[in-house]
DNA sequence: CGGTATCCAGAACGATACTG
DNA sequence: CAGTATCGTTCTGGATACCG
């Protein structure tokens, strides 16, 4: 045997790139926040306009297409006036759900600081009802 | 009942924004690939470089010391000549290990797009090893 | 060997104004 | 109402060179 410690790790595995692309796909400041609104359902533009003071319209357009194009979010428009048009999650993006869950448990545990003995709970459970 | 469609979503969830953190701590292009290197157990500066050969030592640097701030990776300075680095995982970073595999589940599972057929296996058990 | 210091290109983000 | 266009700023990634 040559060293039972540990190894260079040849090539291990060849999923890193997947993984690295489902990072980027969720990246962006505000992609969190709208699929997180659209979990409750379909959203008008400005329901999520008002459900998320802080983005402007640009950057919610932005992100609205980039999620569309990840196919994550189902684009559709209603040719009435005055305009209407509604958001809503693909299976795609309700897949992501255990996902979620997982990254929301591990923030909510490792919130600040793994020697800070935090409530460590009232996490995981945040959001069981609308997917 | 007022409606039972869907509601506007007033504030059902605060946890958000900590998801939003959780993403960000992620996010990094190398960040993936450091922290999957560093399952297989302690890895020096140099093995790293070689491990991820597209990596330049400054974005080595960067992201390790980012990860390293987000209470990621412990580095470890052993005062010898030539000098040698050594980085590991902490504990919340371990803890990471179930978001992984839901992410790369899911990457897999939904990689190019729902409506395609693809194998939609050999992934999930990728690398049940290192952890 | 394992960094740090500079500089640079491009992407992401954001404010504001205008449009069908 | 739901965008698009434009512009400026900030952030991120990367090439190169030098240092203890």
């Amino acid at each position: 045997m040559k060293k039972q410690t540990n190894e260079p790790t040849p090539s291990e595995c060849p999923a890193a790139p997947q993984l690295q692309r489902a990072l980027r796909v969720l990246s962006g400041k505000w992609k969190g926040e709208i699929l997180w609104q659209l979990v409750g359902g379909k959203r008008r533009f400005g329901e999520l306009r008002r459900a998320i003071p802080d983005v402007t319209q640009h950057m919610l357009t932005t992100q609205l297409r980039d999620l569309e194009n990840e196919g994550l979010v189902k684009r559709t428009v209603f040719p009435e006036v005055p305009p209407r048009v509604e958001y809503e999650m693909t299976p795609a993006a309700k897949d992501l759900k255990p996902v979620f869950d997982e990254l929301s448990r591990w923030a909510n545990a490792h919130g600040r600081l793994e020697s800070d003995s935090e409530t460590a709970n009232a996490a995981g459970k945040a959001h069981d009802k609308g997917l």
